[in-house]
DNA sequence: GTCTATACCCAGATAGAC
DNA sequence: GTCTATCTGGGTATAGAC
């Protein structure tokens, strides 16, 4: 019967038209200013309506916080393709920060807000590249060895079963392997863990985000430098580690950074910016 | 007269009782919770009385902040004494990551919250080390040469006129100075900009403590071995690149941070531990 | 200085008419 | 399915009595 199948769609229609407005609401005033009824004015429905969709405010979070782990997911995808397994990660940590930076309420959201909103969309990915799953934690550091297991279900692009969230990490961890494999790494870095050091590497990067997002006087030199020495500090500047005099920038790749992390353009297809520094009161 | 010095004393006796108060809600339930009304209940005051001594609320919340950045320095002080600059600067980032663990609200309502409370305290101290204090945001990338300038007020302890963030952050600038003037910084980063490298050092260490405090599988490693990696890979394991077989750890300042920052007392006189995690609704 | 009382705002969520 | 109306509870801030 298609009376039913329409029915649905309209169901499905009217999901979406909340989910939009919410998202509208979190990118222009920030998550804080979410309410029910802000999105039922947008909607142009009756708050008692909303229920009828979502439990609660907290399950739009959670959907929202779902779309922008996929949103990054796919900023991440075209550069899953790219070859050499550094300039691969290189890539993705410029990726990383420009979509903090154009996205910075989205960002927040999904990284810096609630843990239980950060955790959901993450299955216990990192530190675990292809350990079983449990909670790693206690010896986590004795696990070098176990990285060169199997290769079936390794590939990064095959891993969109996962959720976003996993897999967007997995992209990450997986190039790192293989520079591991590759024994790409820069001497000091070789021989750590390599859980540990994407975890660091990560932290580097969202530490990058967050501070830009939260305090002014961070950075003082172009965000796209401060990346770039980031990463050639744990993926090592290639090869020539005593050329001196370049003051800021260390290689092509840092310069190549600054157009890449600064443009408004990492991935095609993000319709929406959102401003950049989020004021103290949004709200007229 | 002693009347009204004593009425003074009283006034600032009942201000240092709401922040007290303040504090202690916040460090219980998070910012976000705090609200004038429990901090009058908390008093046994009516709120009424706050505004007497308080414009609003967020003026509350902007002297926490100040409170906060003066706790932070004053686990850096002592720590300013270790001669060797590189060891003094790993110590300084223990500490840091220490002081955002076991203070996690404090941490966030003074570095995660608002970029009004983050810069309220933060004078425009970083990437500028000896610099004129001007935004040094246009040309900060060339500015390798002007870091040996004049001493007159370089010392670290000396700067305790300037605000208590500002003081905190020149401590590791300073440090920072230091072993560049010495030469022993690892190859891989000599040729950096000071000021830089100091940025992304704190972006390291702060992306740390916030997916700390806000991702729930970071880390998979236990949290000193990720600070020990992110300290050698900035300062360089020292000298001897090339030990391998080590899995996590690196070397012996590796396996001391894992004490000094899983263990609690890092600095003297701090009678307040926070919750470690935040739950989602605190309140009961 | 301190209180009570209150004005005025916002929120999430639900009952029950239509 | 959708609405109106409402419950319940929170918040900031102020007026005016004492």
């Amino acid at each position: 019967m298609g009376i039913a199948e329409r029915k649905n769609r309209q169901k499905q229609a009217l999901r979406e038209r909340i989910l939009d407005a919410a998202r509208r609401i979190v990118m222009r005033e920030g998550f804080a200013a979410l309410s029910m009824r802000k999105i039922a004015d947008a909607i142009e429905y009756s708050p008692a309506t909303l229920y009828l969709h979502f439990a609660s405010r907290d399950e739009i979070a959670r959907a929202l916080c779902e779309e922008g782990y996929a949103q990054l997911l796919e900023t991440f995808v075209p550069l899953a393709r790219i070859a050499d397994p550094a300039e691969r990660l290189k890539a993705l940590g410029r990726a990383y920060v420009a979509f903090g930076v154009e996205h910075p309420q989205t960002y927040r959201l999904i990284f810096m807000e609630d843990p239980s909103y950060t955790g959901a969309a993450l299955g216990g990915a990192v530190g675990a590249s292809r350990k079983e799953k449990g909670n790693g934690h206690a010896a986590a550091a004795a696990g070098a060895g176990s990285s060169e297991a199997g290769d079936e279900m390794g590939n990064a692009a095959a891993q969109a079963d996962d959720d976003p969230g996993t897999a967007a990490l997995h992209i990450m961890i997986d190039a790192l392997d293989e520079l591991r494999a590759a024994g790409r790494l820069s001497a000091s870095v070789a021989s750590m863990d390599p859980a540990v050091w994407a975890e660091a590497l990560w932290a580097g990067l969202h530490g990058i985000v967050a501070l830009n997002l939260t305090c002014p006087v961070f950075p003082s030199a172009p965000l796209d430098i401060v990346v770039g020495v980031t990463l050639d500090a744990w993926l090592g500047a290639p090869q020539a580690a005593q050329r001196q005099g370049a003051t800021g920038a260390s290689s092509a790749a840092t310069a190549r950074a600054g157009k890449s992390a600064a443009g408004q353009s990492t991935a095609p297809g993000d319709p929406t910016p959102e401003p950049t520094r989020r004021r103290k009161n949004a709200g007229p």
